[in-house]
DNA sequence: ATTGTAATTGACGTTAACGTAAACCCGAAG
DNA sequence: CTTCGGGTTTACGTTAACGTCAATTACAAT
């Protein structure tokens, strides 16, 4: 959190410990192309713009995206696009993802009634057994 | 399709097709143990319950799940468990899902807002761009 | 001067979830 | 009979996303 002239900025170390990930991540993550953080002389030095593109990443990877598609994601989201062919290009990935999304939601929705129907039964079960201790 | 004495049953071929995968990962399932099918002769011929158990694979990756993540899931709903610690155990499983899930929930909500914003900007740019074809 | 702590690059190892190729069997069609 | 379109096993190849050294650097405290 070495605060320099009123912007915050962090270590590896520390983002990986906010974020509980290795620095190994991190470092893979920039190899990939996903963030460029300053140098200081050797080391690494990250801004808010990279805390926020890290928990971003995490985001996506929580979702089931690829490193990849994260990064078109930020590609797309970065470059003020203004080809009107890749405006619309991206019009369509954002719906396809949006579909992938609705698609989630509707698994999760059934998932979670099948949660709750197995922890009924289970705890019917638990109380019967209960019961039979106390009898 | 054969349908013998009423009860519907598939090749793995026909299971292929309906879910768009191959052969070969469902033959890849059945090894991690997340079915057994029967055989008519050494062929595998599956039955309605195979069927669904296939969807409910389809829809645990979907959710990022791992095979042996569905597999203990499955083993959870199988087992008609009588051991009040195991039933414990199954509670404290679902609730972790539950948590996963509802993470997940919170994640595509944020990123269906950005997707929003994106697309938001992405048709006024596409206006401008319009506009200036017309003038 | 040394010990400690955190960082770096480079390279190789690992796991999951299949893909792919080779070689085989089997029943129906021409 | 052979050809064809399924299916089968065995086994090795592949990709993503890191893990895990190993060797080095830098700075901080004892």
């Amino acid at each position: 959190m070495t605060d320099h002239n009123n912007e915050p900025t962090y270590t590896i170390g520390e983002l990986a410990r906010e974020f509980d990930i290795t620095p190994r991540s991190i470092r893979f993550y920039e190899e990939q192309g996903l963030m460029s953080p300053e140098r200081t002389g050797q080391n690494r030095i990250y801004c808010n713009k990279d805390r926020v593109r890290l928990k971003l990443i995490l985001r996506g990877k929580r979702l089931g995206f690829s490193l990849a598609e994260v990064k078109t994601l930020f590609e797309l989201y970065d470059t003020h696009n203004n080809s009107a062919a890749q405006l619309e290009t991206m019009l369509e990935l954002t719906e396809q993802k949006r579909a992938v999304l609705h698609q989630q939601l509707e698994d999760i929705q059934m998932l979670m009634n099948e949660l709750d129907e197995v922890e009924a039964r289970c705890r019917e079960e638990l109380a019967e057994i209960k019961k039979g201790k106390l009898a």
